[in-house]
DNA sequence: TTGACACATTCTCATATAGGAATGTATTCT
DNA sequence: AGAATACATTCCTATATGAGAATGTGTCAA
């Protein structure tokens, strides 16, 4: 199977970052595609494919106005993701008292070498992303 | 261009649903993969190469303990997303009372049609989504 | 050293983009 | 009607999956 489309859900919709863009920009107000378009300079197909997208999910509604279409964020649909996140936020709340210590034990103590896998990982993700 | 890559930020690799699950189940404490295995009854390859993700954009840390690898949730990377969503929140609370609004004037008032866009193009999408 | 165990990586393949260019379509204006 | 305006859609292409199967690698036990 490949990547699941990005019109699946909002979280697959967010994940492209014009998108985001675009709606953070139409969340104070409706606008038509034309400033959209000024605005974020991208080009018009692109930003009509976005608009697209984040319509199938439900992120943006449309009005019609003569020519011009007039999107606007529909923060609702935003709602499940802040929620997933949210669960999260008791864990990084205690995460950081934890992290604090560690590293306060840490410029006291030797290093541990051995226990620490991150780092060593994290080392070769940059030696693959030339 | 093609879509940007699964490990290019958190709001790309938390667009898998089998991820934001593993998400979940480490967030409490920390597991071997094999754990993940059982629990999530996913192949374990699969599981690796999600972890994968996972680890590359510091959504997880690992520790080696004998031949198991135990992953955690590090909810910290989580945040951004979290704090995304979040500039929303207040638009969702004041669409609200709206949406009420307006449901209210419709079953007082004729029925405008024409103004209406959304409800066409959310049908040519089910048509399309057979 | 050999075997078993716990994971990670590689390979193949069907599928879905995102951008750029070109074209289609609905609406308004003259 | 014909032209212009504002968007939407289609075509093309390079690229990145995610699942399944097979294989590689590191660690512990006998």
């Amino acid at each position: 199977m490949a990547r699941a489309a990005t019109t699946s859900d909002a979280f697959n919709a967010v994940a492209e970052p014009r998108r985001r863009e675009i709606l953070n920009y139409l969340a104070l107000q409706e606008r038509p595609v034309g400033e959209i378009v000024d605005s974020l300079r991208l080009a018009q197909p692109s930003v009509s494919k976005h608009l697209r997208v984040l319509l199938e999910v439900g992120l943006v509604n449309v009005r019609r106005d003569g020519r011009q279409m007039f999107y606007r964020t529909n923060a609702e649909a935003i709602r499940p993701l802040h929620e997933w996140t949210e669960t999260f936020e008791r864990y990084w709340r205690h995460q950081l008292s934890r992290v604090k210590e560690r590293a306060e034990r840490k410029s006291h103590t030797s290093n541990d070498a051995g226990t620490d896998f991150n780092a060593r990982r994290k080392h070769d993700f940059d030696r693959n992303k030339n």
